[in-house]
DNA sequence: AGCACGCCGACT
DNA sequence: GTCGGCGTGCTC
């Protein structure tokens, strides 16, 4: 008779599965269960997918597993299967995939952490200390957020990056306590606002369909209310006893949603994103998978949470391309989010102001119910939009006098005006116009960033670093000029413009510290005092304003004219994200869009009719050149010192291409940045109407890859469903 | 991905 | 004479 021999996924970037034979303590192994193993010279921890398989290799090479971890699998049978239907559809190291899903401490032969959560609370005196408003800083911020009541580590983390060091001197000084929360400690709840007939009807919708699968796409502008919509079938599903995931697309949103989620919910909410103390995260995934948990939020990684008693999954921003993974395994959260609804037998809802065309072809052919919510509760009017010709107008540092004069009215009126440009730095280019020089990144062959705060020139692909050069180094020229405009030269020029208006520039580099970001909008949100906020894309997401009445988009050319055919839904989206932080409260809003493109029709129709009119003419073209969604692509990226080992590779990988495939296949070709940190990059995109057929041919292929002699001298990867094409 | 083995340069 | 550079090969 043939051992019981264990199949095990072990966290390795390879296409196969270990097989050992079972620890010599005896049975119990179970799918899902951790295992710790003897691998190459050392040891690892894996996940079992199988018990009593028959050996892939010669009995002679079968190691005993050391120990078992799991008494009981840590890993559900729904989650397993899901985890292997991730691996075979993105291509995938399975091993790859289960790492993905068990948190990093849980990925270590250590006992599982106990489930209690490490809470603070306010004393009687910290109450007072707080009424008495005798604390400053981080401790004064503290001691506010516990005023409504104990809050676990996690969400402290989440809300108050650094808390901890206040926490030890008001714990020293007895105003806060240390204290243990376990499953059903009550907290506060606020009433719901009562829910608009377009909420309701959502709401209805959704919960009518608890209990079995069916996706929805909730399409609601900026300010409709979706929020209050997820909160209501939240509601809905803990009534039932249910768990519900929600998912956002970065931490940035997580601690205004889950101020929203707590307030209203009389449960404990678990928050999982990978900026989570690994302990912390380990314990919140360890509560879902008791079930104690029953609200878990979370970024793209959360969609691997177990959920026993699944009731709801909710995918907020599903456009957000934030949520497909870039590296290592690539896979889409949203879309996971999709399958795993239908393996645990719930609806799971999309939502987005600005749905994603592969969503909206999905309401098209049926898959998904479409809900809209069109009103906008807070506000009186939705925001004017006015196109500004730039070809037309004399422009100061990029601003024309349209722009300028109406930021001049806005603060007038004690309002804050949003200037947007998706560029940081000074300015994009520096240019000898003596003789055309510019410069250039040695490692990227791209244009360096000119960023003058920071005295450098800056390569935004790769990082580099170069000294601003006195003069032209090609010709001599004593002065190189700086061609474009930049959040940082925006912020310059506004600032000398307006000086007695505070001008606040928000991007990665004023807000490096995590939580500086939320200061400095906390610092907006309240006073209606003026203010002029320049910024990147950071600011179009999330974050209400009130006093927020103009936006100006300083320009968007670069998105009209990529090649990126993803480019102009991208810039459809991101236009409108942006266009609604304008007028959120009473005030009316309004939208400047300055471009040297008046005409182009994307803008035209965005303007005219909306992002919906706008998604499905550009759905339309899709459909009529046959690109995604119509179309599905896998793309293999590879990239290496030497260009002949790129060529090498993508030459060989093509030659094995299963004979008589049927797939369209552009290239080997050089990657549209042809050159990146050094680095020669070269890619091979295939392409099939059909994604079984895709798959069918590809998953034979995808596993040989790691064979071919050629792939030791490259780094390459796969990427089904690819976003981006650079 | 790690990790070791394995052959060729500048150092105590 | 060694320490160490990273090419190549393997992991049940």
């Amino acid at each position: 008779m043939l051992p019981a021999v264990l199949r095990v996924a072990l966290p390795v970037p390879l296409p196969t599965l270990f097989d050992y034979l079972p620890p010599a303590s005896g049975g119990g192994v179970r799918p899902g269960s951790r295992v710790l193993v003897p691998f190459g010279r050392g040891k690892a921890v894996g996940v079992v997918v199988a018990t009593d398989v028959a050996p892939a290799v010669g009995a002679g090479r079968l190691k005993r597993a050391l120990r078992l971890l799991d008494a009981e699998p840590l890993l559900d049978v729904e989650l397993m299967q899901t985890l292997a239907w991730a691996a075979d559809y993105w291509l995938g190291a399975p091993g790859e995939a289960y790492a993905n899903a068990l948190p990093l401490a849980l990925r270590e032969a250590k006992p599982l952490p106990p489930l209690g959560e490490e809470t603070w609370s306010l004393t009687i005196i910290g109450r007072s200390a707080l009424d008495a408003g005798s604390r400053r800083g981080g401790s004064r911020t503290l001691l506010a957020e516990l005023a409504t009541g104990p809050l676990g580590a996690a969400e402290l983390d989440a809300c108050l990056p650094g808390w901890r060091a206040a926490a030890r001197r008001l714990l020293a000084a007895g105003l806060v306590e240390r204290g243990e929360r376990t499953a059903g400690s009550a907290l506060a709840t606020r009433a719901a606002p009562p829910l608009s007939v377009e909420q309701q009807d959502a709401v209805a919708a959704v919960a009518g369909s608890l209990g079995h699968y069916q996706p929805f796409l909730l399409d609601g502008v900026t300010g409709s209310g979706k929020t209050e919509v997820y909160l209501a079938l939240i509601e809905r599903a803990l009534a039932q006893g249910r768990q519900s995931l929600l998912l956002v697309p970065e931490i940035g949103l997580a601690p205004q949603t889950l101020r929203r989620l707590r307030e209203r919910l009389g449960v404990p909410v678990e928050v999982i994103h990978s900026n989570l103390a690994e302990g912390e995260r380990a314990r919140a995934w360890l509560r879902a998978r008791s079930g104690e948990a029953k609200v878990i939020l979370g970024t793209r990684s959360a969609v691997f949470t177990p959920l026993p008693q699944a009731g709801l999954v909710i995918v907020d921003e599903e456009h957000d391309g934030a949520y497909k993974q870039q590296d290592g395994f690539r896979y889409h959260a949203r879309d996971l989010a999709v399958v795993r609804a239908r393996a645990l037998g719930v609806p799971v809802l999309l939502g987005s102001g600005t749905p994603s065309l592969e969503s909206l072809a999905n309401v098209e052919a049926g898959r998904y119910r479409a809900l809209h919510l069109r009103a906008r509760p807070g506000a009186v009017h939705p925001p004017t939009v006015q196109i500004v010709d730039m070809r037309a107008q004399r422009l100061d540092h990029g601003l024309s006098p349209t722009l300028l004069h109406a930021v001049a009215e806005t603060v007038t009126r004690g309002e804050q005006a949003l200037v947007f440009k998706n560029r940081r730095g000074y300015a994009p280019v520096l240019y000898c116009h003596a003789c055309g020089w510019h410069a250039d990144c040695p490692r990227c062959e791209r244009p360096l960033t000119l960023h003058a705060g920071r005295r450098a020139l800056v390569c935004h692909h790769c990082d580099h670093h170069a000294r601003i050069p006195a003069a032209c180094p090609a010709c001599g020229a004593a002065e190189l000029k700086p061609q474009g405009q930049g959040t940082e030269r925006l912020e310059e020029a506004l600032a000398a413009r307006f000086p007695d208006v505070p001008v606040l520039r928000i991007d990665r580099e004023t807000t490096r510290r995590r939580d500086a970001f939320e200061h400095l909008l906390d610092g907006l949100r309240d006073e209606a005092k003026p203010a002029i906020l320049v910024g990147t894309q950071m600011l179009a997401k999330g974050h209400d304003l009130p006093n927020l009445t103009l936006v100006a988009i300083a320009g968007v050319d670069e998105g009209l004219l990529s090649v990126d055919f993803r480019a102009s839904e991208r810039l459809a989206q991101q236009l409108v994200q942006v266009a609604g932080r304008a007028g959120r409260a009473t005030k009316p809003g309004r939208v400047l869009l300055q471009t040297h493109h008046p005409d182009h029709p994307l803008l035209r129709q965005l303007l005219a009719q909306g992002y919906a009119a706008a998604a499905q003419s550009l759905l339309a073209e899709r459909r009529q050149v046959m690109l995604p969604p119509y179309a599905h692509q896998v793309l293999l990226r590879a990239e290496a010192a030497q260009r002949t080992a790129v060529d090498t590779f993508l030459a060989a990988a093509c030659a094995a291409l299963p004979p008589g495939h049927g797939l369209q296949v552009a290239g080997p070709m050089p990657a549209p940045m042809p050159l990146r940190a050094g680095r020669q990059r070269g890619q091979l995109l295939l392409e099939a109407a059909n994604r079984r057929e895709l798959h069918a041919a590809l998953r034979p292929w995808a596993a040989q890859l790691v064979h071919l002699p050629a792939a030791r001298k490259v780094r390459w990867s796969l990427d089904v469903d690819p976003i981006d094409l650079y």
